[in-house]
DNA sequence: ATAAAAACATATCAATATACTAGGATTTCA
DNA sequence: TGAAATCCTAGTATATTGATATGTTTTTAT
């Protein structure tokens, strides 16, 4: 039941996003810099995030990347579903059949675990979890 | 957020002896056989199930598993967690801290998860899972 | 114009974890 | 005493993960 790199890096870059939102677009080197992650492979989980529509990106000098819209309309699950983290903790769960999923006992609970996850990612959005800027 | 096959065939394993409750101790054999898992890795699986004191085994011939305590007093969780088979889906989660858990905004939501998902497979037990044998 | 800075794209690779196999040693019953 | 079963530990192939590497394209500033 771990999540992965991608998952957990994924979030940290769209709360850093999060964090400058309103600003200037912000350059993926700073980030993988504040957050230290391998600049290479965020931009491997960014280009993820932006084909989602969840960032958009300006290229060139003085680019970056910017959220596509304002932190509270952005879930944890929109970014973990983008960055192709399975919320389920087994396909089937998803409707995706195995041979005895006609007669497998162990499938109500995996989705009943599928649903719980989902209830809490999809409820919670990048605003929840922003730190309160102490701006006075 | 994938199982791994460890917790999947586990609680299938279980579920194989739940429905023998009160009977014979089951062959290992027989359990591979009826749910087509390797023996020798059900092996394994079944040790851990063993050391963790859901099951006891009868040694030599004609010797098998059963479970140690009735169905409904066997929880999802004890048979995850006896596999180990991490609820949580980062460590953090779990309070073993890493060096930017001080200030980490994500950590929030990864706790949220665990819970949630500690919640599902501490209220579910094996009686619940056991499909209703049509003894007439 | 040109150089620098940045996003975009794709291939490759090393480390790790998973899933499974192998080969026995021990215990018990018939 | 031999067959059937649990117990124990080491090894291994494969898949996934996490990361590098290399380059192309776009844009701005000089």
């Amino acid at each position: 039941m771990k999540i992965t790199t991608k998952g957990r890096y994924g979030l940290r870059l769209m709360l850093d996003l999060a964090g400058c939102y309103g600003g200037q677009p912000v350059a993926l080197k700073e980030i993988a810099r504040r957050q230290d992650i391998s600049e290479k492979y965020l931009e491997q989980i960014i280009q993820q995030l932006n084909r989602a529509g969840l960032i958009s990106s300006v290229r060139g000098a003085h680019g970056g990347y910017s959220l596509s819209r304002s932190p509270q309309d952005i879930s944890v699950g929109d970014i973990l579903r983008s960055v192709e983290v399975p919320l389920a903790p087994v396909e089937c769960a998803d409707d995706i059949a195995c041979e005895r999923s006609g007669s497998c006992a162990a499938l109500p609970i995996w989705k009943e675990i599928k649903e719980a996850v989902e209830q809490v990612v999809d409820h919670r959005t990048l605003a929840d979890l922003l730190p309160a800027s102490d701006t006075e």
